[in-house]
DNA sequence: GCAGAACCGGACCATCAGTCCGATTGCCTT
DNA sequence: AAGGCAATCGGACTGATGGTCCGGTTCTGC
């Protein structure tokens, strides 16, 4: 019942312009450059439409968020792939935390302008959300007697644009890798009984 | 010959009316109602009193925050009390970390609305480096071998402002200490060879 | 081909950080 | 005590931005 009719097809081209002007935005400008009447314009429509399809400036930053992590969220529930079923919990954890790096390698300037912009509502965004399920999940089943919840958190909070952007201000993304690596390795060895 | 011609009455009494006055607002409007323009109005004075005080925004909420974290950072580097010098490190490491949830608990708008306010200045604000540093240091007395620089910026994590009123949402500030001090105590945990 | 719903776009509004400068006031010297 | 000067004050002003609105246009089902 939800026969929701599609999507016009003008509207759906305009979604897309505008999805791709704000990416194009923020990697040439600065991250925090990016206001919407810009984005309008390089997306060749009006500020209207851009309201209409993203309802605020943080609805389009969190949409453009999904999009990039949909992959990923995708892959975690695949049978095959080193993020997928089938694979060991603890094995599965490293090479989701190895793909969030991987990720904010690639677009540290949609996850500033994305954490700037949703403000307190970061944590309701669906695709924090699922991050921090699928990582209290695993850390579960890899040592049942954690505080998983709150770890989840702070191994997510490796992630956060700002921190990043600092810890990663020379360039070395191997070194932070392996930070990450390491705490969750710390949060995770086998305990004493 | 710093010289610097000490700050005349009324500029002094000013600055304190507006540190007080931004404090107020925080506690009773939500945290992110606060503009500089009420904030002159409810400290009664001029908008430009504000701006040549404190510079910007972000001065200001940097300067109220210091001002709330001045007694901890003292604290610290004194001989007597559960902070300062003179017990083992783990100890006032652990204490540290509950100072902070304290201020965390007392302070949470003041310190959401600094995060908000500094935005990529973060890491750069004196208050935080002075955490870090102190939470660095004790860690490399506790287990030298670690990546403390990377782990003490996961410990202070924890007191990410938004982050904490999810976390707390329901009230129950022990168990968020407990998370907390759970958390180091991983990090900590004496390892294998 | 037609009618109406869905959509477009840019003018418009309110708000806010930050600037400026003439008027005021505290402080120091004589 | 008086005077002069520099620091300070304060509110009007600016530029930019997120968000709203509605007359006009365009797509889509019949």
């Amino acid at each position: 019942m939800t026969e929701v009719r599609a999507e016009r097809a003008d509207a759906a081209r305009n979604r897309r312009a505008i999805l791709r002007a704000t990416e194009e935005l923020l990697t040439t400008c600065g991250a925090e450059h990016v206001s919407l009447d810009r984005v309008a314009a390089a997306a060749g429509v009006g500020k209207g439409t851009v309201f209409r399809r993203f309802g605020s400036r943080t609805g389009l930053f969190q949409a453009l968020l999904a999009e990039r992590a949909a992959q990923l969220l995708h892959d975690i529930d695949q049978p095959g792939g080193p993020l997928g079923t089938g694979l060991p919990p603890y094995e599965r954890l490293m090479a989701f935390l190895d793909a969030l790096a991987d990720l904010s390698h690639r677009h540290l300037s949609l996850i500033a302008a994305h954490e700037r912009a949703c403000g307190e509502d970061k944590f309701g965004d669906p695709t924090y959300q699922g991050w921090h399920a699928h990582v209290r999940d695993l850390m579960r089943q890899i040592r049942p007697g954690l505080d998983a919840d709150f770890l989840a958190h702070m191994l997510l909070a490796a992630f956060y644009g700002e921190l990043v952007r600092q810890l990663t201000a020379d360039g070395d993304w191997p070194r932070y890798r392996r930070s990450v690596r390491g705490m969750a390795e710390l949060m995770l060895a086998p305990r004493d009984p």
